[in-house]
DNA sequence: GTCTATAGCTCGATAGAC
DNA sequence: GTCTATCGAGCTATAGAC
């Protein structure tokens, strides 16, 4: 469901989907949104029975977002390698982001592991979106044999490069671990 | 500080450590720890000022852990190559919990990083003595001039595992990917 | 040291006027 | 569709008896 840029139902899902990434979903009240959109507490039941319904809303509207994130992968080359590569620079390209809040996708997978599984594996599903992505753009390049042990790692390192990277607050270590894991997967990927 | 098994104040310590790293910081209240401990909420206030002081004291008692988990490493083996193979099977032997909650120090970070910045540095500083400790173990395996690198990829490889194998709630991809972070890792320690 | 009672606030959610 | 007013529950924190 894609909605109407400018409505306040859209108003709404922009600011909770900002909110819920800087201060966390169980950290955000209505007010918060309320005050970001000037729309009052009240209005929200018109367009969601639930503060859970508004998260679901959040997360349609974050894997839209991850599909024009690998729109733009594909659009940046014809090359199935060169687009694994510029998947992995959005860690440089977001750095700032990262270091503060984490990964948008990751850090909320470990908010709402502890709070609701049911939200989660909503989240997982979004995971699972990008993993098949991955997995589709190794088997382009000929290592259909390992694609779901690789897609996986690959996953696995940027979560890890993420989590450091915001631990630490680092942004030397993020750019140097993300330019390690290109090394690391042009390697792979030259060796077919 | 360490505290006495069995008084009043190391039962909250105890029960908000479990509580906190199952349902998170923000979402555990002082009634969740008075319903394990039996003791009556308004009683925290006389062991400790305010919630955060309970989270620090926590994080004190979490650090004790993380101690006696690297004094079990050193025990294990007099071998220091080995003592870095047998912390990475800690994902293993912790696979229940990982899959269910993620990394008790990396999930808190991720949460504190959206709530308390000085609480999250708190636990930074953990992960700061991990990392030292890991990085005196590849010196004494050779590796002193790349071994502040090794030890971030180290952390960060342990991390990712971690986040995924609690993403998608999948036991099998944990022990997977230790099994081949031991590998990697033992390659790497081979060539010195 | 241990306990009860409760203040003061904010939360998610509801009711109903316009 | 938009807004105000408010409910009932839960929260952190305090006061004060024992």
């Amino acid at each position: 469901m894609v909605q109407q840029a400018g409505t306040s139902k859209a108003k709404i899902i922009q600011a909770a989907d900002q909110l819920f990434y800087v201060h966390g979903y169980n950290q955000t009240s209505f007010s918060d949104i309320a005050a970001e959109t000037g729309i009052p507490r009240g209005n929200f039941y018109y367009y969601f029975k639930t503060k859970d319904e508004i998260l679901t809303a959040v997360l349609e509207h974050r894997a839209d977002q991850i599909g024009s994130l690998l729109q733009a992968c594909e659009e940046y080359s014809d090359d199935p390698k060169q687009q694994l590569l510029y998947l992995i620079e959005i860690l440089v390209r977001e750095e700032e982001n990262i270091i503060q809040y984490g990964c948008p996708l990751g850090s909320l997978s470990t908010e709402l592991s502890k709070v609701s599984l049911t939200l989660q594996q909503q989240v997982a599903l979004i995971f699972e979106t990008i993993r098949l992505w991955i997995d589709k753009k190794l088997c382009a390049c000929g290592l259909a044999d390992r694609s779901d042990m690789l897609s996986m790692e690959i996953l696995s390192r940027l979560q890890g490069t993420t989590v450091l990277a915001n631990v630490y607050h680092d942004a030397a270590f993020l750019r140097r671990s993300a330019a390690q894991h290109k090394l690391w997967l042009t390697e792979v990927l030259s060796n077919h």
